[in-house]
DNA sequence: TTGAAAGCGCTAACAG
DNA sequence: CTGTTAGCGCTTTCAA
């Protein structure tokens, strides 16, 4: 591999007017400048990054902590917008995966610290709080579907899910419907209690009634062990008379809406006719391609990920003027559901 | 930060010395590497990885190179495995992905040369050739999930498709069914192709005939703008007497077998009892969650993973004895609708 | 505008 | 078993 001091032979200057042609520094004269490009061009001269860093000290690489990203399909979109802003700023990323295991964890703060990461973001793929003290790592982080539980102090940047559930709640409103029923995720998770706060919200500043035997668990059980009953909660919601029946389901989340949609078929409702429904979350994979396809709220993940990004680098920088914990909104995608 | 000579001084040891032991090198006297190990703790000295590699010349950094991961969610697992597999080894993982922009693929070849990468992983997530060449980056590459166009000496891992709706079929018929239709994927793909052989082999090994008018696309369109059509197709291959009917329907993927139980409610069929319906891919978020449950043939993506980074390892070492091109089989999950 | 010397934190090579 | 010397590829510092 060619190092500096072969393009600086080639070129017939020292090494360290080759270093300054690399680095665009100032105060070069254009000719050399031309013959030091045209010696690393000859020679395929790549810089070492390595050894940059040795003398600099700053690595220019950013590490991604993620938990268990498999379960959540489209909670990858928070990598894509982490990456594609990482790329545009000319840093490289570091991954890595706790698969939820303590040791493991530890084991990867260690190993960036090992690269003298500048710094770093810690996504989970639920939204919830975690434990999380900064001073143990001492390395800038922010958070990403998560926030330390306690404290607010560290950044972090969040779903609006209260805000989702209750543009989603006014949009059913909007579209007439007074008879809102409410297939519910498993309430023992915070998007649950947020997204439920939401619903009772709305419907209360409409001056609309909710039924208690309208809300119905459509997840329920520990997490991690969750077993969905959306598809009975639905179907016993709609094998009744129409006139005693809601005309629209506000889900908890796609699935949810999915298993309603499978009630709704069964039942030879017709959507949104006899029932409307509206998702959560927007996995593309089911709301897309669900008959017929699902209007809901989307999950800004690709969002979360730039925006966490862009906040590092702000950090870093000293310029963040942003609240500490930023909340981004749940826009609405409409298909054909309500 | 605290360097190699600030524990050498406090354990009153040579800066080599506390390498060897930092490097758990032999020859070290019990004593002395426990009085090193002190002043390691004492200092929470953590190595500087660039460094060590601006002398040894290995960075101990994969790459993974991936295109436009967010469209089919499940291959995150093909990430998952990477990254199991590369810390297990205590390595670690750059990652970046393409967008499928050829100039954003250039730029991450060279940022890798950069970091001095010790090996690249590159996935794709269609199975699909690429055109590739490996003396052009010059750098141990196994592809996954895809395959260089026209030549057989760039070491790959590929799901078996072939394999798999080879033995989707044989499962359908060995639950006695010998009336079979089979809704496709967009027959512009490869897996398509594959998928559609096996089903071809498999019912004429058994003896059974194929009516053409039973084989329907389920996807048509451009690569990138598919639509799916699959409900139409099931309904109209459903909505017939029962003696002019499929017992079963083969699909193409998940999604494509999701429409078709939306197809099978709206005309009141029981699944698996009137029909029995098999996917491809096992996508979890849809395999798990629709109703009933679906029996299907799971896409290796994790194992993809990890048996790339494991070939990976091997090339790097110099005892890989596998073949070029290793392709991975599809197990069966077995749920309720068949 | 350019170069020489020194040194970042670490390990290779050798000596003892 | 341990230490010394040199040097990896680069940038910092300072002088020319």
């Amino acid at each position: 591999m060619q190092t500096i001091k072969d393009v600086a032979a080639l070129a017939g200057v020292s090494d360290r007017t080759v270093s300054r042609v690399v680095n665009g520094e100032p105060n070069i004269s254009a000719k050399t400048r031309a013959r030091v490009e045209e010696a690393i061009a000859r020679l395929n001269y790549i810089p070492n990054l390595a050894a940059r860093m040795v003398r600099t000290n700053r690595s220019g690489v950013i590490g991604l902590i993620t938990d268990v990203v498999a379960t959540t399909p489209n909670s990858v979109d928070i990598i894509r917008g982490v990456q594609d802003r990482v790329s545009r700023a000319n840093l490289s990323l570091l991954i890595a995966n706790t698969s939820g295991a303590a040791g493991e964890e530890a084991r990867i703060w260690r190993t960036f610290q090992e690269h003298r990461i500048d710094g770093v973001l810690f996504a989970t793929m639920y939204h919830h709080a975690i434990t999380f003290d900064p001073a143990t790592h001492n390395m800038p982080t922010v958070l990403l579907n998560c926030f330390a539980a306690g404290r607010d102090d560290v950044p972090a940047i969040l779903p609006d899910d209260y805000q989702g559930s209750h543009a989603a709640t006014c949009h059913l409103i909007a579209q007439g419907h007074t008879r809102i029923a409410y297939v519910t995720l498993n309430p023992l998770i915070l998007a649950a209690e947020l997204r439920g706060a939401a619903f009772v919200d709305a419907m209360g500043q409409a001056g609309l009634p909710i039924r208690p035997d309208w809300i119905r668990p459509g997840i329920v059980g520990a997490v991690g062990e969750e077993v969905m009953c959306a598809y009975d909660a639905a179907r016993d919601l709609l094998a009744r008379p129409a006139e005693d029946r809601p005309t629209a389901l506000l889900t908890g989340n796609d699935e949810i809406a999915m298993q309603c949609l499978f009630a709704a078929a069964s039942l030879n409702l017709h959507v949104p006719d006899d029932i409307a429904v509206i998702g959560f979350d927007d996995f593309r994979i089911i709301s897309e391609q669900v008959v017929p396809p699902l209007t809901t709220m989307a999950l800004p993940y690709y969002e979360i990920g730039m925006r966490a990004a862009d906040k590092l680098f702000a950090i870093l920088a000293g310029t963040d003027d942003q609240p500490t914990i930023e909340r981004l909104a749940c826009p609405l995608v409409e298909r054909r559901t309500v």
